[in-house]
DNA sequence: AAAAACGTTGACGCTACGTCAAGGTCAACC
DNA sequence: GGTTGACCTTGACGTAGCGTCAACGTTTTT
């Protein structure tokens, strides 16, 4: 036999069989005047027994090893291991499918996939007002629905609710507005100190129990990100709010 | 943030984000004076929905043209897409774990499954004798049974069904010994002749007519490796035997 | 001042082969 | 005897998604 007539036999290909000698899987045959490997048939025995661990699964140098041990105990071991690994695979592909349909279960492909509809509410509203500074927030509140934990969610979520409530909402524009103002303003400006001390007024309590328990230099480091994409007027105001609030405890 | 902040926010490597780069995923983002990457939060939004739809199994060559047709209704279908595609591969593992399972289920697991247990049981009874001849006939069994297609199997197997019946196995092994013992003898030998004459007569029938439709040179492919692996007396000796066979019908 | 912990680019490694490239060999047909 | 076509040979690059050095500069901590 040439190798393509081994290979066809076996239904692979004459590359996979170079490959398998290329890996010491199948030994050499001795070769023709030509140079063409001649096989017989323990080698089509052979690759056959290759093939058939292969297809299960196995790598081939999960195979070499199996082959060289020579037999019997140690291969069962290693299908039944294998078998636990496909089953954690299936498994695998199942959460992944899971996670596909909820995705797909969302009207919104756009990419602010959200874990709580109540979250997706605030995000909704924030955005309407157009304010840079309000789609900012709303690409905090997306990260978050994506990278912090569930328990995590769901309380930035409870302190949220607040802010969702019809008043709520048209002050918070207002806010937003006036922030967005100070984006070219110096950190002097008189409109600072005065947008500090308003924010200070209208934040929840609770909002503020965690803002100051979160500062950035210590709390959710995904937080400290934020204040980077402030101008400088923009994160006086949040230096001077948190001094004020700070001293209001 | 620095390229290790935002990996960290991600929940992936800092190789991984600047593979993103190089691939086009994600934009490089300002430098800073030393040459550090200086991130802003719409990245850190950006490759948080790259993972998402990463963790769902999209390929990154995927991802990139999803985000580039920039939206909507395109990322549905690949979705989809996926889902099939995701199935398709529950079922193949499905597939595997089935074989494995048969494979599992035999005692030997030396290498020698086989389809049918009649198969197995010829297969035993031909090694019995300890005859080098038959244990080639016996690798060609083997090999059939993991690259012939389930209905070629059957039929083998019924052919083969008399080798296995009390007589015939102490007659077979009779023939295999002076197989045997032409190993080394030259085509002339006058017992090639007499080996010949005395198999042809011992065939049962059913075997001869399937031997002579599917002889070496057309028939099964697999069937022409073993003619290779005879000794020239041999090779004589089942020349001959077809001559004889197809005289007498 | 040294060490630890960051950052930079560049390049090789991994799986199981597919796919050229550049040629030698062999059988068949003209 | 030449040509075509189907085989064979070795060698080397490409694939997906990063991991993991290497060799080096920067920042922070001890």
């Amino acid at each position: 036999m040439r190798i393509g007539e081994l290979a066809a036999l076996a239904g692979v290909s004459t590359r996979t069989v170079r490959h398998y000698h290329h890996l010491g899987l199948l030994p050499e045959p001795v070769r023709l005047p030509n140079g063409y490997r001649a096989y017989r048939l323990r080698d089509a025995v052979l690759l056959a027994r290759v093939r058939r661990l292969a297809e299960v699964g196995l790598s081939l140098d999960e195979i070499r090893d199996v082959l060289a041990d020579d037999q019997g105990k140690d291969l069962r071991e290693v299908l039944v291991e294998l078998d636990a690994d496909l089953a954690r695979q299936q498994e695998e592909i199942g959460v992944r499918r899971a996670r596909l349909a909820g995705l797909l279960a969302e009207p919104d492909l756009s990419g602010d996939a959200v874990a709580s509809p109540e979250l997706a509410a605030v995000l909704h509203d924030l955005s309407a007002g157009g304010s840079r500074f309000a789609e900012m927030d709303r690409q905090m509140l997306t990260l978050m629905g994506t990278v912090a934990e569930a328990d995590e969610q769901e309380r930035v979520v409870e302190l949220l609710r607040p802010l969702a409530e019809p008043g709520m909402v048209e002050r918070g524009h207002v806010l937003y507005e006036r922030l967005d103002e100070l984006t070219d303003a110096e950190p002097g400006d008189p409109r600072v100190a005065e947008l500090a001390t308003d924010l200070a007024d209208h934040l929840p309590e609770e909002m503020v129990k965690e803002l100051l328990g979160n500062l950035p230099e210590e709390g959710a480091p995904w937080m400290a990100a934020m204040y980077e994409d402030l101008s400088p007027a923009q994160a006086e105001v949040f230096r001077l709010m948190v001094a004020v609030l700070k001293e209001k405890m």
